[in-house]
DNA sequence: AATTGTGAATTCCTTCACAGCC
DNA sequence: GGCTGTGAAGGAATTCACAATT
């Protein structure tokens, strides 16, 4: 209705998520600038806070249509309101999380989450000493074999597994199944997703692991490392060979 | 002394991150191998198992040496001892986690982590009411105040932090200046890490924005993501202009 | 004068394809 | 025959550098 629904014009074909993912912290950067009440910025000058390059950043925009004005920069607030569009962050997403152990439920109380477009409307557990009760949230948990009724009822588009590893594509499985195209997976396993549905696994192990690599290095010689968290994720090997 | 700090005979220049993240994901692979019996495996069995290109696991593992075995494959448990020792988790690394709130405390308790390898020795909190109690592991909360005394002390060389956006930035400072090189950052915010620090940012925020765009985008016909979450990191812009 | 948008150049990463070895 | 290790080719992402625009 709105015309945040209004399709950008946009070239969005074989967009790299590398890009995408710095849409989110360029619009991280626009929320703190338009809170300060600064009108317009630079790529050069969003370019110098987060290491990257002037050009990175003007290029990621222009995937997206001409926000900028030469000579000027690009208007705060107008860029902002563009980039949440882009990133679909105008409309709300109806948020599950599977798994109810410590990962769970400090992500079920997390306050870290940007509410107007995430909401967390249910939680589920397959253990039945905790179903029934209620995680620090007034959210009730809910017992796994309701999973896929309530995705259908609660029109969840947005599902987080943070359950263990040994289950997680089993789980994985029923959500996809209930039509759930987007999941957030905090299991230790690779999960092996179909076209169309589209996985992004957190792996606290290979991050610690990448770590402890980085203090074994024999000549470690100043591998600044600098912004962070760009996944890099695959197109797939799959389908009609 | 043991064997295991010996310099393995490798060209480790300017390895990317995507390749030693991929090495996590093969040690995890053959961990489930030796756990099964398995004594070799082909990189090609990998491949399959996680969508990549058996050339590149090949690739991966030779910028660390020949442990390969032609017409065979890879002995399973001699090529999990190689990547433990190339990923620096022969040794222990002692971890500290500063922030208790419900991410904090949530990885106070993770099991998730290779114990062998990561061990948790302290915990930190500004919060009065916190400090002096115990965290589910039996742990106390130690007041940040003492934070660099005791990264001395116990010898911490990584470190995870979990508070708020606002206070990161801080928090990673004092860190540093008390020497520790590596850290692991939940708070979503960029850290302005120098030379010879590493700084691995977890994002949660960008991770769900990018299910969401995911989602938005037009024409979203079938990005099939599959693997996942290897960072990409900057090489530094910085020094010597 | 300043800053965008973008083709061209560069750098980095992946995949191919095959020689070499078991 | 099967599989590794790797040079060469191909593809992607980044950066340069400058014309275009306000």
């Amino acid at each position: 209705m709105t015309e945040a629904n209004r399709p950008l014009p946009m070239k969005t074909d074989k967009i790299s998520e590398l890009t995408t993912n710095r849409l989110s912290v360029y619009l991280r950067c626009l929320n703190e600038l338009s809170a300060s009440g600064v009108e317009t910025v630079s790529s050069q000058s969003m370019a110098e806070q987060f290491n990257l390059n002037s050009a990175q950043i003007r290029k990621d925009l222009a995937y997206f249509g001409e926000f900028g004005v030469r000579g000027v920069g690009y208007y705060v607030d107008d860029l902002r309101q563009n980039l949440l569009k882009i990133l679909g962050l105008t409309q709300r997403h109806n948020v599950a999380i599977v798994g109810m152990g410590n990962l769970g439920l400090a992500l079920a109380n997390y306050h870290g989450f940007n509410r107007q477009s995430f909401e967390i409307v249910a939680l589920f557990d397959d253990d039945p000493a905790k179903i029934g009760t209620h995680a620090r949230s007034r959210q009730e948990i809910l017992s796994i074999d309701a999973l896929q009724v309530v995705i259908r009822e609660k029109e969840i588009d947005i599902v987080i597994i943070a359950v263990p590893a040994a289950v997680a594509e089993r789980v994985f499985e029923k959500v996809v199944e209930a039509g759930v195209r987007a999941v957030l997976n905090f299991a230790p396993v690779h999960l092996h997703a179909k076209p169309g549905t589209k996985v992004k696994t957190v792996d606290l192990t290979i991050s610690l692991e990448s770590l402890s690599y980085f203090l074994a290095k024999p000549k470690s010689d100043s591998v600044n490392v600098d912004y962070s968290d760009f996944l890099h994720v695959e197109g797939e090997r799959n389908g009609t060979p």
